[in-house]
DNA sequence: GTAGGGTTAG
């Protein structure tokens, strides 16, 4: 039409109706189509209406949206005429490429120029500033608008709202909100936005009631912002907001649709999310995507790829999000072929020196792959590699156990100029622990304090676990008491940390610090609870927390099933233990090592090897404790080939090497069994240096068969290795009593004193009525020993006072004349309260039906000694264990 | 021309 319009001469009031045609159908294109803008521009050109400032303008917008902002630039130079919305036209240009700096520079020359910017212009520079970090210069803007009068100017509100939003002064945009009042659907978005930003969730959400109350109608952007809320807040509080949506009949457009997939994702509704994906047949590549993550979140893996292969099928393409989420499956499957079928695809998309998708490629090659080196590979591939990239990196160096290259190149990151962040230094910090690198953690700490990351809970984390790990308990307690709040992550760290050095009871404390901190004990904190009990026999405390586990529904996570198994199992209570593995659904490894223990432990052989059997039935891969646990049963079940037959099948059948503690425990079986040669074959054969341990194991065994060179060989080779155990001189001298003859063995004992070498006490502590008690046995001589007896000898007069020393057999008679001692440190530290327990030697163990040199027994029903790894079980009446 | 969705590191 205006070519043909063009071939005539038009005069007169033609020409104005013609620039509103013009105008007009600029506008129309410059939405829809950059050909047809362009074909119109010729005719224009002919009609001679070039200078035209309105009809520029509508071509300055399409050439910035469509040609790129230079292409715009160099039009915009040529221009004879141009206005604020011409400078605005292109500022705005510069600000959607992120051409920032430009777009201030620009808006320097405007002012220069003499042009006085308008609202779109300001709210253009303030986004800039934002995106810059220009405070300042957003401060002066905002005095400039105050001046022009633009102070209440809805445009002007919601870009300043925005402004300190992202400087994170919610708190500032909040005041400016309420100083201006009178918003509009924008601004009240905005200001929910900012409190959103800030991760003040319910604030947002009582703003949107606020909204709602004030009469303001809040639109599809309001809701997908409030969606965004309840993704972090809850199933509960996305079901409303969803349900006002319908209500208020916001359009389902693909940006809402996208955002109540992800919320529906992210409260494990991945049914309801595809639900409303599949209500209008609207998608793109962030819906597809929000899809595939939101399977991945759900540990749908097979969906996900799915999701992922539709999407192509569809002709909708891939982007660098799309690959991280894909490759973020793979890295959860810990599919390597999978991972490397998706590089393929992003080496094809022409993605691979994305930092997004390679710092998921890294991720995934780290979790996947037994190399580094491909991770390392991706890393050098990366155009920009950011902080998450050298994380990642340095996380998966320590992972596969370089902690020294994983310092390093901590150390050549900050060389790069890259700051690191929470993530990084906790990551690092985790990679100390695993080394024990003292020195390092120091440093790092030092680093923690002089940044502001001292006040991220998961460095503080990382630093007690460390100092925890490298058991310097107290300066882990340092750091918890410095932390503004704690999580049951610091708590599990602690107890875990605090049972692997063996004090058990001091990580049963824990429970009690965390009540106090009012934070709930979860799987994890439960867990470490549960084998912090099961190690100290603690049946009342454990009963306690397996009724708290039911209770609050965490018995339903394997570890606290499994935690419940291994607790009953080391108490002696295996029906409890097996009710607790068959209320398992999917029992792991963990759950039937628990067991097949548990059955070991109370001397039912032939039902541990069952289990074993069953194990195997239910496809669970045995791993190097399940054979631990095996060779021990049959060790103490005498069952010598079959122990041969399941170390043999190890390697050949379960593709499992054995370790040092498989050989001890086979020459263990090899020696009882009195097949003493081709014990010490194994030890000259096996493909480690025989420790002493193993020396001791068959000097025992040459004990018992009274095989005196043999057993004079291993001491000596024994001691070789260790000479300042008493284990050996011991050993040997009861093999020569034995054997009948005293004057070796008193001779051997005597060269045992010379050397200064004493029996180190034994210990074992028993529950008795809610409270654990150490007892301690061995000669007066020894320093901790002696100790004991000047404290009992101090109080002697108040515990001659209490009524069971009226019996004739006190405490001091029992221990005084045996040479012996074991003493209750409850009963020593408050006497008249609780009751005595009085010390009798060589009473027999109601499980293994052995003699113990000591026991305390008297008021209780049952007491539960633990001696190393033996559990003792010593009842007065009947056992309260059903089944025993 | 002011406000909206998806990813990856502890």
């Amino acid at each position: 039409m205006l070519c043909k319009t063009g071939s005539r001469i038009i005069k007169g009031n033609e020409v104005t109706r013609l620039e509103e045609t013009c105008s007009r159908v600029l506008s129309f294109c410059n939405s829809n189509s950059l050909k047809e803008g362009i074909s119109v521009h010729c005719p224009i050109v002919k009609l001679g209406l070039q200078d035209h400032l309105y009809l520029n303008n509508n071509l300055l917008s399409l050439y910035g949206k469509c040609l790129g902002v230079d292409k715009a630039r160099h039009f915009f130079d040529e221009m004879p005429f141009k206005d604020v919305v011409s400078w605005s036209g292109i500022l705005s240009a510069y600000v959607k490429r992120g051409n920032h700096d430009c777009a201030l520079e620009f808006f320097d020359s405007m002012l220069i120029s003499g042009q006085r910017p308008n609202e779109f212009t300001l709210s253009s520079v303030l986004r800039s500033c934002s995106a810059l970090g220009e405070f300042q210069y957003g401060t002066c803007i905002q005095a400039y608008m105050i001046k022009q009068g633009f102070e209440q100017n809805p445009i002007l509100v919601s870009g300043l709202l925005d402004f300190y939003s992202k400087f994170n002064f919610t708190g500032e945009a909040y005041k400016l909100f309420i100083y201006v009042g009178n918003h509009d659907t924008v601004s009240w978005t905005t200001m929910i936005s900012s409190f959103v930003q800030a991760q003040r969730w319910s604030k947002a959400l009582l703003l949107y009631v606020d909204m709602v109350e004030a009469g303001v109608p809040p639109n599809e952007f309001t809701f997908v912002k409030l969606l965004g809320v309840c993704s972090v807040l809850g199933l509960k509080y996305g079901k409303l907001v969803h349900a006002h949506m319908l209500l208020r009949g916001v359009k389902l457009n693909v940006v809402v649709k996208t955002a109540l997939v992800d919320m529906y994702a992210r409260c494990q509704r991945m049914e309801d999310a595809i639900k409303v994906s599949n209500l209008t047949s609207e998608y793109d590549t962030l819906l597809c995507t929000a899809v595939i993550s939101g399977f991945a979140q759900n540990f749908m893996f097979r969906k996900a790829i799915a999701a992922f292969r539709e999407m192509r099928i569809s002709g909708i393409l891939p982007n660098n999000f799309t690959f991280s989420s894909i490759l973020n499956v793979s890295s959860l499957m810990l599919s390597l072929e999978l991972g490397e079928q998706i590089h393929s695809r992003v080496v094809v998309a022409g993605l691979e020196h994305d930092v997004n998708v390679g710092n998921a490629l890294i991720t995934m090659y780290v979790k996947c792959s037994d190399k580094i080196k491909d991770a390392l590979r991706v890393f050098r591939g990366i155009s920009l590699p950011n902080v998450i990239s050298w994380t990642s990196l340095i996380a998966g160096f320590a992972e596969h156990g370089f902690q020294q290259d994983s310092f390093h190149l901590f150390m050549e990151m900050r060389a790069a100029g890259v700051q690191p962040n929470s993530f990084t230094i906790s990551s690092i910090i985790g990679s100390f622990n695993a080394a024990k690198l003292l020195p390092q953690t120091l440093m790092l700490h030092g680093h923690v304090i002089k940044t502001n990351l001292y006040k991220d809970i998961a460095v503080q984390n990382a630093l007690t676990d460390v100092y925890a790990g490298l058991g310097m308990l107290d300066d882990a307690w340092q750091v918890v008491h410095m932390m503004s709040h704690r999580d049951a992550i610091t708590y599990t760290s602690l107890a875990s940390r605090i049972n692997q050095m063996g004090h058990h009871e001091l990580a049963l404390h824990i429970i009690t610090d965390m009540y106090n901190d009012d934070i709930k004990i979860d799987a994890f904190s439960m867990a470490s609870f549960l084998s912090a009990s099961a190690d100290l026999g603690t049946l009342v405390t454990g009963k306690q927390l397996h009724c708290h586990s039911m209770k609050s529904g965490l018995g339903r996570w394997v570890s606290v099933a499994n935690g419940l198994v291994d607790l009953y199992g080391k108490c002696g209570c295996i029906c409890d233990a097996q009710r607790a593995f068959g209320e398992i659904t999917v029992p792991d490894i963990f759950s039937w090592n628990g067991l097949i223990s548990g059955l070991a432990s109370i001397g039912s052989i032939s039902s541990a090897l069952s289990a074993f059997d069953d194990m195997r039935l239910a496809g669970v891969r045995p791993d190097s404790v399940t054979f631990l646990l095996l060779l021990s049963a049959c060790n103490n079940g005498k069952l010598v080939d079959l122990g041969l037959e399941y170390f043999q099948s190890m390697r050949e059948v379960h593709d499992i090497v054995p370790q040092l503690d498989h050989y001890v425990h086979l020459v263990d079986i090899l020696g009882r069994g009195g097949r003493l040669e081709e014990a010490m074959e194994v030890v000259q054969t096996m493909p480690f240096r025989a420790d002493a341990s193993i020396y001791k194991t068959l000097l025992r065994a040459c004990k018992a068969h009274r095989n005196i060179p043999l057993a004079e060989d291993m001491a000596r080779r024994g001691l070789e290795l260790d000479p300042s155990d008493p284990a050996f001189y011991i050993l040997l001298a009861n093999l020569y009593d034995d054997s009948g003859r005293h004057d070796f063995g008193e001779k051997t004992r005597k060269l045992m004193r010379e050397k200064q070498l004493r029996k180190n006490p034994s210990q074992s502590w028993v529950q008795i009525r809610n409270k654990v008690h150490l007892f301690v046995a061995g000669e007066r001589s020894h320093p901790q020993i002696n100790e004991i007896y000047e404290k009992i000898e101090s109080i002697d007069a108040e515990i001659k006072s209490h009524r069971y020393l009226y019996q004739g057999m006190g405490i001091g008679d029992s221990y005084y004349h045996s040479e012996k001692l074991a003493v209750a440190f409850g009963l020593l530290n408050t006497p008249s309260k609780i009751p005595i327990y009085i010390i009798k030697n060589n009473s027999i163990c109601r499980n293994c039906h052995n003699f113990i040199n000591f026991v305390t027994h008297l008021v209780d029903k049952e007491i539960i000694v633990r001696e190393g790894n033996r559990l003792h079980s010593f009842r007065k009446g009947e056992c309260s264990c059903r089944g025993c």
